[in-house]
DNA sequence: ATCGGTTATGGTATCGGTACCATATAGTGA
DNA sequence: TCACTATATGGTACCGATACCATAACCGAT
């Protein structure tokens, strides 16, 4: 391997002053300057990051642990950080949990060894211990998505927009509204149910909790909460609210299999949406801004590395659009 | 910050012993063990990663450099080469060129800077000058998805797919078979185009290169080519052969918009599935392996790094495989 | 009693860079 | 001429960990 010591015997000067040209740093003569980048050149020098990084005490490095990056909506918020990342020189390392605490606690681990300079994160309960291990280490963290106190938090309005989009429904005529809810351990799940239930409560409907089955954040969740709701339920729901993209896709190719037509049949909502259309975009839903979620947190994260911006922590709600297409209509009578 | 000297000073032993405690090595006394441990958990020490690899001369990091990572083909393909890295302790770093050359390489030159222990990636142009670059530092170093001479590259059978798929048009009584090809300077593009082009040569036929266009592996790219294509051709083709995944998608869109129906009106297919339908699956299309792509390059990968297997380049072609769906007919009389 | 091996621990140099301090020359104003 | 500053470069210690060598107690074998 060459070290800066080999550039340096080959220019005929010390190891510091290779540094100072690679670093733009102190007073360099052009003439040396010159010498030492040809000595670089003609070794093919880089300079080694690891020592670079232990001296500076700086990895100019920030994680981004997201639940599932198979979903369009996470690599759009992925986007959104790398871009602002770049424009600050950090580089971002992406992991990925599948929303599993375990997984989620060893790339903590890992990356806390690494020195990450900060860490952007999805949390998966409310368990705040992990993020305890990383504030005692005063590394600079957001959390995305979900709300935890104690931590700046950059989320969507996910209470509001299911308030307004059951409101829609109901508004539709809709009274037997389905709720295929992600996994109520996560706080995103409990906020779209609650807006859901209080757009019912609005009008005095009291909910039929048959109507409200849970699953993972899937497709095949989707499909076999379908399933289970029109093998179980009686009368069978005229609408149903997914709780992400993902669980939509699952619901509607299950929906399918049923012979059921969206929105003659049964009208179909969801939160977030999803970049691959096969003829026209048609699925009313919950739009997020899923790349500003994702520069938003960066920015403040490296607001907060720079050591600018103040430290309260503070949450940012940014807001949800309902997207109104053709996959809703009112019940049939 | 902690450090490993804190830790020993609390156990009242020399640091090199806690040294030894973290990685079990040497003889330590079950009494020594235990006080070390207590001082570790007491103080919640960790270790300095950047220290440790900057002695061992090993980060136990791999670096990932894919073209898309919006594109499902190359999630699934993350997923393969994360499972077979973790089985061998490697952390992978995942970074996104958007098949930009000048990303590509800023990319290579920060991970040769950070000592990633192997490379994976996706070359976008034939120009080798960046493979050596790697390889003249003895960094094990996979190819992914497309041929370079001299390494080792991991890839499927591109133009024998093209050829099946056409074969199969042909057969189903398609003439006029449009080819929705990805950029030309990319290798994978020009095997799938030649093998097109030996199937229509199977036949006697020549070529019609009206029908052949280029643009991005987008979908917005597979939009614009059916637009110009129906605008200039006459007569209009019988069949669309997406270049991949997100070309067909975009094709799909603009053929909604001119009011043809698939397989009725024309026929659609494509390389790659993609995970999110609305109703059945109905794509047909020649089937790439991505989750054995990456599983098979990051295998051959940790070999290189462990300095087992052998040292000779190979070429490891992945089969493909003709899934036949629904959006094929024969040609309108 | 001596030898040699196992067990257990520590001192010092080192990985590849940079911080800090020192040094030396040239140029400037009083 | 002298003090002072700007310019240019180097020596040594250090970032946080481990490699290498040394040391010492203890054990059974000779």
């Amino acid at each position: 391997m060459v070290t800066i010591r080999d550039v340096a015997k080959r220019a005929g000067v010390a190891p510091i002053t290779v540094s100072r040209v690679i670093n733009n740093a102190s007073y360099i003569s052009d003439e040396t300057r010159e010498r030492v980048e040809a000595a670089i050149k003609e070794l093919h020098y880089i300079p080694n990051a690891l020592s670079q990084s232990l001296r500076f005490k700086k990895t100019n490095t920030i994680a981004l642990i997201v639940s599932d990056i198979t979903n369009p909506f996470w690599t759009t918020v992925t986007r959104g950080v790398e871009d602002a990342s770049s424009e600050g020189g950090l580089s971002v390392i992406l992991c990925n949990t599948d929303e599993r605490q375990d997984k989620l606690e060893s790339y903590v681990k890992l990356l806390l060894q690494r020195q990450t300079d900060g860490f952007l994160l999805v949390p998966i309960n409310s368990d705040a211990s992990l993020i305890h291990r990383i504030q005692r280490r005063e590394i600079p963290l957001v959390v995305l998505d979900r709300p935890l106190p104690g931590v700046d938090v950059v989320r969507s309005d996910s209470e509001g927009g299911a308030h307004a989009m059951t409101h829609y429904l109901l508004g539709l005529g809709h009274r037997r509204i389905a709720m295929l809810t992600g996994p109520l351990t996560i706080a995103t799940s409990r906020q779209r149910l609650s807006g859901y239930q209080r757009a019912l409560n609005d009008l005095g409907l009291s909910p039929d909790e048959t109507l409200v089955i849970e699953g993972q954040f899937k497709q095949e969740a989707g499909y076999s909460m379908v399933k289970t709701l029109f093998d179980r339920v009686n009368p069978p729901p005229t609408a149903l609210f997914a709780g992400n993209n993902l669980i939509a896709v699952g619901a509607m190719r299950a929906l399918y299999e049923l012979g059921l037509n969206i929105p003659d049949d049964i009208s179909v909502v969801t939160f977030d949406d999803l970049p691959f259309f096969f003829g026209q975009p048609f699925l009313t839903l919950v739009a997020q801004s899923p790349y500003q979620l994702g520069w938003r947190a960066a920015k403040r994260l490296i607001d907060h590395i720079n050591d600018t911006g103040d430290r309260t922590p503070i949450e940012l709600v940014l807001p949800v659009e309902l997207t109104v297409r053709s996959s809703c209509a009112p019940p049939k009578p």
